[in-house]
DNA sequence: GCCAACGTTGGC
DNA sequence: GCCAACGTTGGC
């Protein structure tokens, strides 16, 4: 039974274009507990995610992508270069983990936080309720109805 | 660029 | 183990 998840990227840092361009990528940089959690222990291969554009305008869902590896040492933690180096991290206590995600689709229009925050179905995301989480879980129900909005709905 | 929300750190 | 200070996220 695979699961459902939406996962948050700035566009100025990784975008659904860089994944498309790329084909898969590893998820590195979350240094939020929560989120570690989900990959760690929860994401399984064949999980789909809901690619989400955040920190810009307009914010919103912008595609899909498929979890091909499950969660892993983020090793970008342990090197003192990266941006995302956490000194209590190492190779004995990686501390962060992370997934692979391969691109599945890039939707013909994004949609926006706005829009989902006007659909009743979807009132209970994680998403509208606890808006930091980068990595969250979404609901079959939930997952259905954005890819359905996001294919449909004009402008 | 502002700032509210909220997760994390560290002194006690 | 509390909680104030601090840093980050992310919508606007």
């Amino acid at each position: 039974m695979s699961k459902y998840w939406l996962m948050k990227s700035e566009p100025g840092a990784y975008s659904i274009d860089d994944l498309e361009k790329d084909g898969q990528t590893f998820w590195d940089g979350v240094r939020n507990y929560q989120a570690r959690n989900f990959m760690r222990d929860e994401m399984k291969v064949g999980d789909s995610v809901l690619f989400y554009h955040s920190n810009t305008a307009p914010p919103g869902v912008i595609g899909l992508a498929k979890v091909v590896r499950e969660g892993y040492p983020d090793h970008t933690a342990c090197d003192p270069n990266d941006i995302h180096y956490d000194p209590k991290a190492s190779p004995t206590n990686p501390r962060w983990y992370m997934v692979d995600i391969e691109f599945e689709e890039k939707f013909s229009q994004i949609f926006e936080l706005s829009q989902l925050r006007e659909v009743k179905e979807l009132q209970k995301m994680v998403l509208l309720n606890r808006s930091r989480l980068s990595v969250q879980p979404v609901s079959p129900a939930e997952f259905k109805k954005i890819v359905r909005l996001a294919r449909t709905t004009k402008k």
